[in-house]
DNA sequence: CTGACCTTGTGAACGCTTACACAGAATTCA
DNA sequence: TGAATTCTGTGTAAGCGTTCACAAGGTCAG
């Protein structure tokens, strides 16, 4: 019984970071207010867009003068929950899970990856950038019930297993760099970041660019 | 003066590497024939946006038969381009440079990460992964004009310099880790790679479904 | 305080993408 | 061969997201 509901489209809903990082950086800079079509031009998002994204979540500027950068920097903080601290697990140390772990999100200090986790002996009871690694095997007794989150950083072919094994810890948000699409239960969101994929999308248009000039 | 412009979709053209992952897949398995309802639960595409994707290449499948896989791996390779080999160069040897090199896109014979640079004189002058990483000042003298396309993982602060330096030498395709927007030249393709706003963005969504059970 | 100026928030139009549903084409099997 | 079955390709509609364009309202200099 709240108030109007404004649905947030996903499309907004995946600027929110851009939008905060950059009003984030404004405010280091000491910059106190900020206009649509200004914003625009350093995030390269047109600024209808920026209006209209801004306006879902309330009126948060003001006519003839712009946004207040405290309020948009506190509103998307909000939104985006920064102020409590989310605790987060690496599963997979090869190459890929190393480079995390050595730069863990330094620049938000909300997104935190508290411990990882590898299947190979040679890659464990160590510590990478300061974070443990544990033996998969002994997920249960490092788990607790206040990590929702996992980074998956393991081969396809491991991939099914692991997220079902995190599943039945209480994990319900997965951002994994193997492509292999896994069903998972309904309370899960899983994000994968298909870098072959991308890759080949570039050069796909990139390819279409030089032909039709 | 061609023929009807099948106008392929922005977001037909993001799933075509998809496709054609799984196509290859299923061709290693020895299967010949597929439909689209089938296809779809292996990559958890709609059936019907499969078809439509399909369709606008050409009448690939048969009424009551499905689309043979030899097709479509022939179809898919053909628009990917994987016959002829794609140089690419990477930018940028730290945490996440170092993966990419070891990786090298193994998988796909066709991508091939040729040489490195980096401005770190400790970094250089060395091979990784088989792969030989250069001062990134020596760049003029190591490139050569069959390359367009470059993998940047350079700290945000360094992108704009870098990504200018790189045009200059014929680069057209990139794509990069840091988020820092960058005006490009017209001719000039960027995908940007943001971890961390693809991990807020889950973290988001994935509060949201709590919210709303 | 006043008026010129500026910028938001949003109705409306548009274009892109997905989803539905089925006619028609090809297959399969007896 | 013929009839039942299968599955594509696509017309159509709905949904979603972006963009235009401007009225309304706030700003700010004088
Ligand atoms: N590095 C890249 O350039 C790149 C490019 C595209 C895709 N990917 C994908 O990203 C993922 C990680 O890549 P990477 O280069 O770090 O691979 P990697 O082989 O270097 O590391 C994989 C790690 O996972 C561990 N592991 C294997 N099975 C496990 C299990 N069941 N439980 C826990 N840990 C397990 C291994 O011991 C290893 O340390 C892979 O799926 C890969 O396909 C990587
Ligand atoms: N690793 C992560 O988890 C992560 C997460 C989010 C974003 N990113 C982004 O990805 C990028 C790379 O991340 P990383 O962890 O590999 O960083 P890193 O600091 O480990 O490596 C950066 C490398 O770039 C080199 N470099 C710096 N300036 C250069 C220049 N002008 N020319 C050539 N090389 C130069 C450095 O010597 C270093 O080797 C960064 O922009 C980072 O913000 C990384």
């Amino acid at each position: 019984m709240q108030n109007t509901k404004p649905r947030v489209s996903k499309a907004t809903i995946s600027r929110i970071p851009l939008y905060y990082r950059a009003v984030v950086q404004l405010q280091q800079e000491g910059v106190a207010r900020i206009r649509s079509e200004r914003l625009s031009e350093i995030i390269h998002i047109p600024s209808a867009t920026i209006r209209r994204d801004f306006s879902s979540f309330g009126e948060l500027g003001k006519s003839g003068y712009g946004y207040s950068i405290a309020t948009l920097v506190e509103e998307f903080g909000q939104l985006l929950d920064v102020d409590s601290s989310e605790a987060i697990i690496l599963v997979g140390v090869g190459g890929l899970g190393r480079a995390l772990l050595m730069n863990n999100f330094r620049r938000n200090p909300d997104l935190n990856i508290v411990m990882a986790f590898d299947a190979d002996p040679d890659k464990v009871n160590t510590r990478i950038g300061g974070i443990p690694v544990y033996p998969f095997a002994t997920l249960a007794a490092h788990m607790n019930p206040n990590i929702h989150t996992a980074i998956l950083a393991v081969p396809s072919s491991a991939q099914t297993g692991v997220i079902g094994t995190l599943e039945a810890f209480g994990i319900n948000a997965i951002m994994t760099f193997a492509p292999q699409p896994v069903a998972c239960a309904p309370q899960t969101t899983i994000r994968y970041i298909d870098l072959t994929s991308e890759l080949q999308t570039l050069l796909y248009t990139a390819h279409q660019k030089m032909k039709v000039r």
